[in-house]
DNA sequence: TATCTGTGCTCGAACCTACAG
DNA sequence: ACTGTAGGTTCGAGCACAGAT
């Protein structure tokens, strides 16, 4: 081994990285010496193995991956599909399953899909199972209740926020919790009705919002205002809340999303239409920015960390012990927090 | 549950995956043969290959990428390291870098690192480069300027956004370019200096947006006023913005990104103070919501995608031609967006 | 002669079992 | 109770060479 740093700046270059047989000969020791060591096996002397970790860190041993998932026929690593993560519910679960997947000693193979196409979501699929990972994360994705939609090969899967179909094992919010208590809430401060913002027709999560709203309204015996669909964004929210803005008897509204509600904040605003003497808005996801909008946003915060937590769990539970997979979905509770952006509507005029 | 389908309703849980010795064994070919369709040798009979490739579909075959990354020396992994995800900047950079990514036949190794402690940041590291990934990309990391900081085993590295001492090849968002437009054309409008919100004190992307800032008053001999810093959050924007707020001598502020110029407007608006009739506010950043901030806000939009495109070329260069390190940074060109936030100052009262 | 295709082998790096000092 | 040796395992890549057409 004629050397040159590897670590730092200088990488020479065409080094092949240390293997287990080189950190033997330089401790000395077989290399069978060398594995009991690398996998903490019991019996092996206390100096001798004090000699072999020193040659490892002289070295700069790491052991092969490639060589350990062929003989091991596992990876340590969870794929994860998952479509735009600009937007925050998917980042914040990203990061979290990524925090649990860490704390299991796997990482993570993310790809991002561009755009909801069943033909884009399968080649994605294809691409991690074709790579090498023991189970596959899939967030939010609406293509999966298609019938034609399959996961190749015996790889486990679960399903965070987003399979109507329940063909695999899933971690959900409980959308229609969240949506009902936020209705509720504007309809106890005395709101004849509320108006509802929704999301994208083709998001699962959207569609459950939208129908638990309406199932709220109809329990409470008030009318059911025409129902309009955004995208997710402040401009969908800005587009539609212009119209909103527009008709009187509007004096509550239930935004899918905090940035629809910021889009309709907007709107409102430039209408001359106060928030929340005029019209209470209240938004879904309790973005982290949600509580410095104009006004401070009422919003139903969504826990994502205990959503991460849950994929991960239920997922290494499938890859530890296949065929486990308990098959009830797992339901996280979201929670009503109430800022300043919702109040009782103004005294009636006639 | 001793079955059940697991996915698209086969894949019986304990059958391993098919290998080309199977495949062979179903086409009546040898395992050599598959080997050659599998790589696309030219000298295969159509015939047989079509033999081949249907045998490959009936049993779902798929290489392992173990075995193929242990005799290739190549994993087709690249490794992303990076801090909160939820940030839109390091969000968009991770979607281009996978974009990218996947065009060039890579996928993703994403560690999302909790706290920008050196330790976590080399244990991420070295969880990667122990896993298996041919080249790295480190997002803004503010911990690479440390001297003790070094990446382990010769894997290629490029940094996106903060690598002060250019130790690795760097891609970089050109923070002073958008820092001096954003200032002078706040000075351009008439104000008599700008106040500048400042990003956290250990993110060299807010210190090179802070020291633009410096430079641009000092050039245009404006006085300097104090500076602030917070973190990244609309909360400090806010905290502090309520400071400004009661300053009666400020009338123009450079927020260094649109979270905080979100929580700066909340506290101008509280305040009383309109905007930008009394005070103008710019942003850093330009998410897709600063369009409909009240009101809606001047900024200065980053090209996060191009970022992540030149951050994969340049890996990838390393990776296929090493040494070939061009080690000049790459800029990328943020640009002004002017919207309704600035405006000329009030008239002087004397 | 040239083009397929099969056989049989080695290599990569680690793990594991078994057995012997 | 340690440690070494020896051999077989994983799966695919890729070589040499022999038959077949």
């Amino acid at each position: 081994m004629q050397q040159g740093p590897t670590a730092d700046g200088t990488a020479r270059g065409r080094t092949r990285p240390p293997s287990q047989a080189d950190v033997a000969a330089l401790a000395g020791v077989s290399s069978q010496t060398v594995s009991r060591v690398a996998n903490n096996r019991s019996n092996v002397e206390p100096e001798t193995r004090e000699r072999v970790l020193s040659a490892m860190r002289v070295l700069g041993y790491q052991r092969n991956s490639a060589a350990r998932a062929l003989t091991l026929g596992r990876f340590h690593v969870l794929g994860v599909v998952t479509f735009d993560v600009t937007a925050q519910g998917n980042a914040r679960t990203l990061a979290a399953i990524s925090r649990a997947a860490q704390r299991a000693g796997y990482s993570l193979n993310v790809v991002c899909v561009e755009d909801q196409t069943e033909r884009a979501v399968q080649q994605a699929v294809r691409q991690l199972t074709d790579q090498a990972v023991d189970g596959l994360v899939v967030i939010e994705a609406q293509i999966l209740d298609r019938p034609g939609f399959s996961v190749t090969s015996g790889v486990p899967v679960v399903v965070a926020d987003g399979d109507p179909e329940r063909r695999f094992p899933s971690v959900d919010t409980d959308q229609a919790a969240g949506a009902t208590a936020a209705t509720r809430h504007l309809l106890g401060l005395g709101h004849r009705t509320v108006w509802h913002l929704g999301g994208p027709q083709d998001s699962y999560a959207a569609r459950r919002r939208a129908a638990a709203w309406h199932a709220a309204l109809k329990a409470a015996g008030a009318p059911v205002p025409p129902l309009r669909y955004g995208d997710w964004t402040a401009e969908d929210g800005y587009r539609i809340g212009r119209e909103l803005a527009a008709r009187p008897d509007v004096t509550a509204v239930f935004a899918a999303n905090d940035h629809l509600a910021l889009g309709l904040l907007r709107a409102l605003h430039e209408a001359g239409r106060r928030v929340p003497e005029d019209v209470s808005v209240a938004g879904f996801d309790d973005l982290p920015e949600a509580a410095y909008y104009l006004p401070p946003l009422t919003t139903v915060r969504q826990d994502f960390e205990e959503v991460g937590r849950q994929c991960v769990a239920r997922l290494l539970a499938q890859i530890e012990a296949p065929g486990t997979a308990g098959d009830a979905p797992v339901v996280v509770a979201p929670e009503l927090v109430v800022r300043a952006s919702t109040a009782p509507p103004p005294a009636p005029r006639g």
